[in-house]
DNA sequence: CTGAAAGCGCTTACAG
DNA sequence: CTGAAAGCGCTTACAG
C-alpha cells in the first residue's frame, strides 16, 4: 500500500521515458479520454500504465495539491456531530462528496464562537477548497470575514444577516404555521412554544412564524414563547412546562429535538398525560419517539436536501469564484401522529 | 484569509533575510524555545514575526506534507456515522485529534467490506498518517494487506483473528455475564439473546459470553440464541420475540443498540409488558430509553475511552513504526433500570 | 507524439 | 547567527 513508494519517476525509468510522459498518461487516464489534446502513442500508454500498475503507483497527494492550488477537500463545521440531526446531515454530506471525489473534514463548535473561529483557521490552513458552516451565536463578524476573503463558503440551517454569502436553510415560518394550524384543527386554542433563548436565524425565525401563524389564526392572545438557555435544557424545560400546565395550557409546540425530547420527558415526569391532558408537536424525527407510548407529530426536515443542497451550492462556488451568493430555503413537512389529535 | 497567500518568499523580500532564516524563525515558534539549537537574533526573529503577522502569512500545508512526508491527518472507518454509538466515538476522536493538532477524515462502511477497501484506498492516496478502522465482515484479508503495508493502523470496537495489529475493545464476555447474572438475581431462568447474524469479533464474542454465563449459573438448558440478519431488523426481531414470549421466555438479553430498541418495540407492539410480562438488558444508553414507559436496564460502554484510546494507540503507532501490536480491553458496565427487576 | 525544464512553497543539511 | 542550494513529487507550458 504505502511501501517505498512509487513516484513518476520510477515508472519513467522502468519504461524508459520521461517523467511528463508519465504524469500525461497518468492524468489521462481519470480524463474523459475524448478530450485530450496530445495522444499518447497507444503501445506506450499501456505499457506505462502496466508498470505503474505493477509498481503499485498511488499520486502523491501533497505534490499535486501543492502544484495545482486544489486540496479536494472541504470542511464542513457543525453545532455537534453526535446530535443525531447534524450527525444525519454528516452522513449525506460524507457520501455525496465521495461520489465527486472529494474528502471531507468536520468539526463542533458546540455552538461556541471561538471555537469556529479556531476550527475555520486550522482547517484553512490545513488547505480546503471551501467550507460548509452551521454558524452559532457570537461568530457573525468573523463568518462575514470569512466570506470576505473569498473563501467558498455556504452556511447551513441559520444564516447571517447581511453578510453576502450562500445558505441552505429551512422555512422556519411554514414550519411553525403547519405545526399551529394542526394543533388548531385539533382543536386547540393555547398553545405555547418552547424554544432556545439564542440570537440565531432558525431560532428567532421559528418564534416569528409561531407568533404569526397564532396571529393569523386570531390567537394573538394566547401567544406565549418560553425561552431556553442552551446550558441548562432539562431543569428549565421542566419548570417553563409544569407552570405552564398549571396555567391550564392546551398544547405545546416545540423548537428543535432537544426540546421535544426534554419536553416529553417532562411531562411524563410531570405525569401529564399526551394527548390527554396536553398536546404536543415535536421537530425533527427522532429515534426516541419509538420507545413513547404515543405516535409524536413531528415538523420533519429534509435531511438528505440539507446535505445534498449544501455541497451542491459549495461546489458551484468553488468552480465559480464569482458566483453570486444565493440561499435555498428546503420545505418542512408535518408529520401526524397522535400526540397533537384530539382525544 | 486565503486572499493572495502570502509566502516565506514575501516575507523574505519584505524583510531583507533569507527564505530559509524565516522558515526557521516560523517553525521555532511553535516548538520548545529550549530545545532549538541555533538562536536566531532576538530582533530579526521579531521583526519576521511581526511582518508575518502583517501580511496575514499561513503556512502551506501542501508543500510543507510534500517536504515532510507528513500530513498530521488521520483517517477513522466507521460502521455509520449516524448511529449514535459511532456518532458519539467520532466526536471524542475529534476532540482528542484537535488537541494533537490532527485532523480526521471519517467515512462510512454500511458494514459493506467493498466501501471500507475503497475508503481505505481514497484515504490512503488522498494521505494519512494512520488509520482506525472499525472491520466489517469480509474485510479480514484486506485488512491484513493494509496491516502489512506498514500503516499505522487500530482496529476498533471488533478485531480480527490471526493479523497482526492493534485494536481497542470491549470485554464482551464480561458484558454478557453482567447481563445474565442480573436477570439470574432477578429471579429469571429462562434467559433468551437477541444478537447478530454477522461473523464479527463483538457479536460471536457477545453470543459466546452469553452462553458461558448461562452454563456458568446452571441454565445451560435454556440457551438460547437469535441470529438477526443485519438487513431485515425490525420483521426479524418481531418474530423472533413473539415466538420466544409464546414460548413463555422471562428474559431477553439484546447485543446492540439497534437490537434493544427493536426488541422494545417489537414488544410494545405485542403488547407484552416490560419487566411485568418479560424483563429487558440492553446493549449501549440510547436518547430513545429516556421516553420509554420503564427505565431500562443496559450495558454501558465507555465512549470516551474508545475514542480515547484507539487514538492515542494510533499515535503510538505513528511515532514508533516498528511498535509491537497491542490489543486494548475496555470494561463495560451494567446500568440497572426497572426493566431487569423483579415485580 | 515526446522530452527538458521551470516551479508550486517549504525544510534541511551544509557552508560560511 | 545567517544564506545559498537542493529537493520533496507532480504538472504544465514550451520546444522539438
Amino acid at each position: 500500500m504505502t511501501a517505498k513508494k512509487t513516484t513518476i519517476k520510477d515508472i519513467a525509468n522502468e519504461a524508459g521515458v520521461s517523467i511528463a510522459l508519465v504524469s500525461f498518461v497518468m492524468s489521462n487516464q481519470t480524463r474523459d479520454p475524448d478530450e485530450r489534446i496530445y495522444k499518447v502513442n497507444e503501445e506506450t500508454s499501456r505499457r506505462i500504465l502496466e508498470i505503474a500498475r505493477r509498481l503499485n503507483y498511488h499520486p502523491n497527494n501533497a505534490a499535486r495539491t501543492l502544484r495545482q492550488g486544489k486540496t479536494n477537500t472541504i470542511g464542513v463545521i457543525l453545532s455537534d456531530i453526535s446530535n443525531k440531526f447534524f450527525a444525519d446531515i454528516a452522513r449525506c454530506i460524507e457520501d455525496r462528496a465521495y461520489k465527486y471525489d472529494y474528502t471531507v473534514i468536520f468539526g463542533s463548535t458546540d455552538e461556541n464562537a471561538d471555537k469556529l473561529e479556531n476550527l475555520v483557521k486550522v482547517l484553512v490552513d490545513k488547505g480546503i477548497d471551501g467550507l460548509i458552516i452551521v454558524p452559532c451565536a457570537g461568530s457573525e463578524r468573523f463568518i462575514a470575514s470569512v466570506a470576505e476573503s473569498r473563501m467558498p463558503l455556504v452556511l447551513m440551517d441559520r444564516n447571517i444577516g447581511g453578510v453576502d454569502v450562500s445558505s441552505v436553510v429551512l422555512d422556519n415560518r411554514s414550519a411553525m404555521l403547519q405545526a399551529v394550524s394542526t394543533l388548531v384543527e385539533n382543536g386547540c386554542t393555547h398553545i405555547e412554544m418552547v424554544g432556545y433563548d439564542m440570537c440565531l436565524s432558525n431560532v428567532l425565525e421559528r418564534e416569528e412564524g409561531y407568533r404569526q401563524a397564532m396571529e393569523h389564526l386570531g390567537l394573538g392572545d394566547h401567544v406565549a414563547v418560553h425561552r431556553i438557555d442552551f446550558r441548562n435544557i432539562e431543569s428549565q424545560v421542566r419548570s417553563v412546562i409544569g407552570s405552564a400546565v398549571a396555567r391550564g395550557v392546551e398544547a405545546f409546540v416545540f423548537g428543535t429535538n432537544t426540546l421535544t425530547i426534554s419536553g416529553l420527558k417532562a411531562l411524563d415526569e410531570l405525569e401529564v398525560s399526551v394527548p390527554e391532558q396536553v398536546r404536543v408537536v415535536g421537530f425533527d424525527d427522532s429515534e426516541a419517539f419509538e420507545l413513547y407510548r404515543t405516535s409524536v407529530t413531528y415538523i420533519s426536515q429534509p435531511i438528505e436536501q440539507f446535505g445534498q443542497e449544501s455541497f451542491d451550492l459549495l461546489m458551484k462556488h468553488i468552480r465559480n469564484r464569482d458566483m453570486q451568493s444565493m440561499t435555498v430555503t428546503l420545505k418542512p413537512q408535518i408529520v401526524e401522529g397522535k400526540s397533537s389529535s384530539k382525544i
